[in-house]
DNA sequence: ACGAGGTGAGAAACCGGTATCTCGATGCGG
DNA sequence: CCGCATCGAGATACCGGTTTCTCACCTCGT
């Protein structure tokens, strides 16, 4: 079935064929044209269809429209993969992430796609959510397939990522911040977040406060892990029970029935999908919201704003941070230094599912 | 800051510099090793590189262990995009969506990342967002950077698929069936999920039912309508109400107020965002689910189960249709037949938002 | 021992563009 | 009227791999 080299088995005329060319493969296409051919028919050489192809102002309006006529007739596509390699770009950039489920990196990843799409350059898209180890791995990997860098790495520790910043260049650093590291950052101020919901919630009396802790090792959960201990340790008597809990509806659902048992008044959960979760889990238990307990949630995903009652949450600037990671990347694969570091303030939206605390 | 090019500024024993090498450009990533320079270092020729990199039977081991050592001290990495040009294939495939803020997408999306990260093959994103005709276009670019392609299009008109399709091939069709298109589709039986969704309405005594509509021209939406239509046909009594909606929680949110005044006891919505908006908004308007109103959802997203009450939704394999999906393609790319297409069934999960009609 | 058959590795021809170099044809100043 | 700077386009040397072709060297058979 395989269709045979296509010369007639016998050359008649050839000279018994000398050395005859060697290397004979490569599945093009279905006889795509190249740019030989393009030159052939407009009849001028390879450089000149290159040339008009890339718009170069230094060749005859005439020649040029007898080139591009010919492309036209072949349907002619420059090859990306002869031009990657001679131009030593890809054209593309890659984002790393965790955990696409995650609708926070979802909204990054749409931010970015829309950005890198206007600017004609692929978008690679790849998800580290089995080890911690592999987050680097994969991003060094991503990196050499791509221009830039756009990386989510919460779990990798500090190190690892100062070590291996001059492979992963040009890059970005999302949702975190490492000391000593040339890479830009664009991050959010968990503390502050946090900060803004605990003086909330004491504003309305709550003294008696579960934090619903996301995965080991992430970095956002650590942050505002340490906000919340700090405040405890300031605030005389606040009181903080810290439940293991995770990133996703499930966990925050699973941890219901220890909220209530742990008797705090107010449920600080790691994010939105966490809170979600122990919301509908505390309805099940037949325990009021807010009336009995309050809950809050981190991030503001579009589904906050959806829940019963509608969820308290910090709002961070998603498809903003697509973008200006985009904004970043650019400006560092076009030689310009990174700029500073941005940490987003996140804004406190309150809405149904805090209240007074009881009693 | 530049580096200079490296050489000394004269070459002194060169014999007057006759021509001179010509091109000497490509900003190769700070001087990463080359299969040269490997070859070099082994004493050995490029192509046994290549044999020994790409396990090459017929490689004395001793050679062999020679050259991974000198790969291993140069930390060399063969460049992509030589071998891209070389072996005629990308290494990579692409995904087409409509929107990325969907849920249904982004299930499939990794789905078919985490499917292809595991075959060491890159995952190219793209949304088509803007304009039905621009999905297309952006199927042929995504197709041009990759060796197959995944595309959920639901607004491209038949012809445009069918007259495009070998210019896509490799590919896989999300969502949807076109018909005399030899690329395999995974879809869904959205008559058989509306079907489900109406019996178990009508079961509970439901007579007067409104559809919150889809966005016009959605594929996915043409077919739930359709079904609706052909049952108020079918069905003695069955009186439908159509209202233009969208896809999104605001739409539905928005859509509460017309949902009550049309006066239906149930509500057939596109998709679970709309469901969960108008729940929401049903909720402000103080209209109890499923007291007075019964809601039904479609896709069954994550957060289904986690509205109040919980969404009675008509599920759907989203992650399967990833995997299924890379399976597909990848056959296709191994030169395999595509097999057949395939709807799959979904499954009605009654929850919590649906009841006995009223009265 | 000598020719046939095998093997392993180097030489070289690609893959399909891009960019430098070179050279013939103009344009222009002195 | 001639020489020099200019300009446009062809020739060609890459980019960094892969693979076919070729050939030297070995082994084996008789």
């Amino acid at each position: 079935m395989r269709a045979s080299t296509g010369d007639g088995e016998q050359d008649l005329e050839a000279p018994a064929s000398p050395p005859r060319p060697a290397g004979r493969r490569g599945p093009r296409p279905a006889g795509q044209a190249t740019i030989s051919r393009v030159a052939e028919a407009a009849g001028v050489s390879r450089a000149t269809v290159s040339r008009v192809m890339n718009g170069s102002p230094t060749v005859n309006p005439e020649l040029a429209a007898r080139v591009r006529a010919a492309a036209e007739a072949l349907d002619y596509e420059p090859s990306a993969a002869a031009r990657r390699l001679a131009l030593g770009r890809t054209g593309a950039v890659a984002l790393v992430v965790p955990d696409l489920a995650n609708p926070l990196f979802q909204s990054v990843l749409r931010g970015l796609s829309q950005a890198a799409g206007r600017a004609g350059r692929q978008l690679l898209v790849v998800e580290s959510d089995e080890d911690p180890e592999e987050e680097v791995i994969l991003a060094l990997e991503a990196r050499r397939n791509s221009d830039g860098l756009v990386l989510a790495s919460p779990r990798a520790p500090d190190e690892r990522l100062r070590a291996l910043g001059d492979r992963l260049a040009p890059f970005v650093l999302l949702y975190r911040e490492v000391a000593g590291l040339e890479a830009p950052s664009l991050s959010i101020d968990n503390a502050a977040g946090i900060g803004a919901v605990v003086s909330h919630l004491t504003g309305h009396g709550h003294r008696r406060l579960a934090y619903l802790a996301g995965p080991d090792g992430s970095a956002g959960n650590a942050e505002r892990l340490a906000a919340l201990r700090a405040l405890a340790q300031a605030v005389p008597g606040f009181e903080l029970t810290v439940l293991a809990c995770g990133s996703m509806f499930e966990h925050g659902h699973a941890a219901a029935p220890r909220v209530v048992e742990c008797g705090a008044s107010a449920v600080v959960a790691f994010n939105d999908m966490v809170a979600s979760g122990v919301l509908t889990g505390l309805r099940e238990l037949e325990v009021r919201v807010p009336g009995e307990v309050s809950v809050t949630g981190f991030d503001d995903i579009p589904f906050a704003r959806y829940t019963t009652p509608p969820l308290t949450t910090v709002s961070i600037p998603q498809s903003e941070l697509g973008r200006q990671a985009w904004e970043r990347l650019w400006g560092l694969m076009n030689g310009e230094g990174g700029g500073y570091n941005v940490r987003y303030q996140p804004r406190l939206l309150i809405r149904g599912s805090t209240g007074p605390a009881p009693g």
